[in-house]
DNA sequence: CAGTATCCTGACAGATACTG
DNA sequence: CAGTATCTGTCAGGATACTG
């Protein structure tokens, strides 16, 4: 009934106008954030910018682990978005430096509140399981 | 400084108690959910749930037009979670009918949170591009 | 130093056939 | 109907060597 149409109206976060999800999942902005959210070394990338403030790219892959080739990846897939900013200084050796952009601010929110989220979960399901 | 401090507080979302990403990226609670929901089909999924309340298997594979392998294995994700309730009902055909359960209510907010983010980010990418 | 190029492997998703 | 089993293709990511 409209009860149906209600609940469309907060489902503003996965695109609340088409019932058809095939189409959906190929342009919903929010899948597509979190995709990238669940990719290996994002989360990661972030936090680390969040405490250094600034970082270099061979610290960011010391920290992390990874190859280079997906560091780099992952790199550029923030760097598309704005969430980071990457900035070259013509120097022998090079250097670049990494930082997070004014973009990012409102994700500490988002995360802290899916933290809260994730731990009453896990709270949860030890209790009850 | 105490500045470095500051910031590992407000950084709950993410392992705030080790410096070592590496062995983070192993049991962070935050970036386990990120990745469940960036896999495919789990948030038209819970899209589907919000929207219907109860669904069967058939219907949902046929919304989502993925392969039975594929959401059999999401939907028993999401219910190891404790995110989704199946119930089986004993008729001849069986009949099985998924639901959110009460632990995914908080997710609503979550993800109109993000997906107001979402948006401005487009926005300003397009504004500023 | 900050990547790129290359090769390789394993996990994930699709398609299909089959079962209680 | 609600899955499982199997087989296959694709692609993300690791390791390594190399370059401006």
């Amino acid at each position: 009934m409209d009860n149906e149409e209600n609940k469309d109206n907060f489902l503003e976060w996965h695109c609340s106008k088409h019932e058809d999800v095939s189409n959906c999942m190929e342009e919903c902005y929010v899948k597509q954030v979190l995709s990238l959210f669940g990719k290996k070394y994002v989360m990661p990338i972030i936090r680390a910018l969040l405490i250094h403030d600034k970082l270099r790219f061979n610290e960011i892959e010391e920290k992390l682990g990874g190859s280079p080739k997906t560091i780099t990846s992952r790199l550029r897939e923030l760097e598309a978005l704005g969430l980071i900013r990457r900035e070259v200084f013509n120097e022998i050796p090079i250097r670049v430096e990494y930082s997070l952009t004014k973009k990012s601010k409102g994700l500490e929110d988002i995360f802290e509140r899916i933290a809260i989220w994730a731990k009453n979960l896990k709270t949860v399901n030890q209790n009850s399981g």
